[in-house]
DNA sequence: ACACAACTTGGAAATGTTTCCAGTAAACTG
DNA sequence: CAGTTTACTGGAAACATTTCCAAGTTGTGT
């Protein structure tokens, strides 16, 4: 059953050196003889043994993914991108759901298996408020993304632009204006400030554009659609139509979709609303959104840190992805 | 900084043989010398490297929990008693918390360091839905907790016991009762049906009493605070006091007590509410709840893991736990 | 005191890779 | 065409363990 690299070898018929220099992808093989090693791989169904792998090589190949999971879209996607391009660097991952502060402690000081990786990931968690001097106390090479840090190489979206954006887009309508935001209750340690920022630059640009935020027209959901539908019920139900709203997240905007057609009212002409995210499933709902390239984030920070792991060692670099306005039916008359 | 069994073994005085043997809790190692290697390898701040182990001893001393991290309290408590287990066992835990399905099949296809433990522990998921034929394609050794399956060692709660629990606790007062289920809509794949049998053994239980529970009484909320204290207050606003509410988990619980304490309602008399879990929160709440051990069946899953890595394969094993009912003051009436 | 079994123990072999070191063949160099 | 790079390649050594085997030590029964 298990099948060694010898045995490809003689099977090939070349040398155990080459056909590890055929799995790691050594540039001094003959692209013959690549081929040759690799149909025999392919033929017998081999898969070298990752233990031996770092026994040999000292590397273990592996980055931690630290994110709170709370089964988003948004964490899938983005840990879809990330995977995605580790691997095709060869490098494993293992995902660490943190569930109050202890675990990362835990996670940090253990020197057991799992926790021998090379390198960290860690998703919008603000370690200011974790650690005061803004470090994770460890030599391994961090990456930050969706979020920012000064002390590391970070990916971030410009969340407050994103909100511009929404502002620009409703401003020039007839209605009155409203937003819903989102508060991450799971644990205040790593709260987001994400849908903050959001807010904030709609509530700027809407000014600047000459129309108010009235904070009475500003509503906080906890993240979830039924909590979503109650808020937005709330606004359609007490307000005279036109009416339009700027959702912080593509499933608070769901939402208001869901309220505003059980309620018989038109989108786009009596009720505008702009998500943020623009998920794939956007589209179908004709959801105007605020765009995020969410696996182009998780990619770019899995290249920053394979980076680092390939010996760069500069300064912290800071990558910011620029979200874009998608528009379809919930902001444009149904006339067209 | 990388320790080696070697030099272990030059500074207890002994062959590397011995340290393994140590290290591997062998036998024929007289009490003396056990005793030396292990105040060396203290001292030392020696940690075996697990790839080693690995490739020359065939097992990784890993295991991989699967789960669906909602971040509830639940999991985190079940997680602390199979870590700490395990860990008393020298064996590392790696998270997998599955967000979709096509995370499993990933899980268990690749052959990356990661996914290479040497058995699997299982929680709540449902595999008659996600596999036809109720096993998980592997060939490692797997074990249920907080579920049951006949195909592997199961530990589980008897969730229905636990719902005729409450049943005789509300049946003998005076008033209408309700009751709160709890629905998981993260993902259908992995739908719980722990919430089902703790209503349905509560309904079974109260009916053999002599009192109905009406399927207008039953309602069911997402699993978060805020929409329990909806469900409460829908309950609490439409019914003429007393009334009786079992909730099929502590934290919908919490939901009634704060609605009622809301609507200047008394607990214990004009509601009584019985919850389902008994967190540690609710002794200081005073709300009566259905205790579940859930450390111990973490513990309790971890052994019956370690067991079967150890060598036991007789048949599937079952450990049942039974919850008790602890009474307080949300159930007593006051002149107590 | 002797034969024999049971316990301990050290160290070599084995595990499945990577990497280094030669060595050969091919490709330039003038 | 001899001399030198350069491109490949095979195989031994290294990695940090476990396990096996032989040898030594202790204990037991007579």
């Amino acid at each position: 059953m298990k099948l060694t690299i010898q045995e490809v070898a003689e099977k090939a018929g070349v040398g155990v050196g080459t056909v590890s220099r055929v799995l790691n992808n050594h540039k001094s093989v003959r692209p013959e003889t690549r081929e040759r090693v690799q149909t025999a791989m392919f033929e017998m169904g081999f898969v070298p043994n990752p233990h031996a792998r770092r026994v040999a090589g000292g590397k273990s190949y592996t980055v931690s993914i630290i994110l709170q999971v709370i089964g988003t879209e948004f964490y899938l996607r983005l840990l879809n991108g990330l995977e995605k391009t580790l691997e095709a660097h060869r490098y494993d991952s293992a995902l660490f759901p943190l569930i109050g502060r202890e675990r990362i402690e835990r996670y940090l000081n253990s020197s057991t298996l799992a926790y021998q990786s090379d390198g960290i990931v860690m998703a919008t968690h603000n370690l200011g408020e974790l650690y005061t001097d803004g470090k994770l106390p460890t030599r391994q090479p961090v990456v930050i993304v969706d979020g920012m840090n000064e002390n590391y190489d970070s990916v971030y979206l410009d969340n407050r632009f994103g909100g511009e954006l929404a502002a620009r887009a409703l401003a020039g309508f007839d209605g009155e204006v409203y937003a819903i935001s989102v508060h991450q209750d799971i644990d205040e340690v790593f709260a987001k400030t994400v849908f903050d920022e959001r807010i904030e630059g709609f509530k700027a640009a809407l000014e600047e554009a000459g129309k108010a935020l009235l904070e009475s027209h500003v509503s906080t959901v906890s993240f979830n659609l039924d909590n979503a539908r109650i808020a937005a019920r709330e606004i359609l139900e007490n307000t005279t139509m036109p009416v339009n709203i700027f959702a912080a997240a593509d499933l608070v905007a769901l939402g208001v979709l869901e309220e505003a057609a059980r309620l018989k009212l038109e989108v786009g002409r009596d009720v505008r609303v702009i998500g943020f995210d623009d998920h794939p499933w956007s589209a179908e709902r004709g959801l105007t959104s605020v765009h995020q390239p969410v696996e182009a984030m998780g990619a770019a920070a899995a290249e920053l840190l394979v980076d680092r792991l390939s010996g760069y060692d500069g300064a912290p670099r800071k990558v910011r992805f620029e979200p874009r306005l998608v528009e379809r039916a919930s902001t444009l008359h149904s006339e067209d």
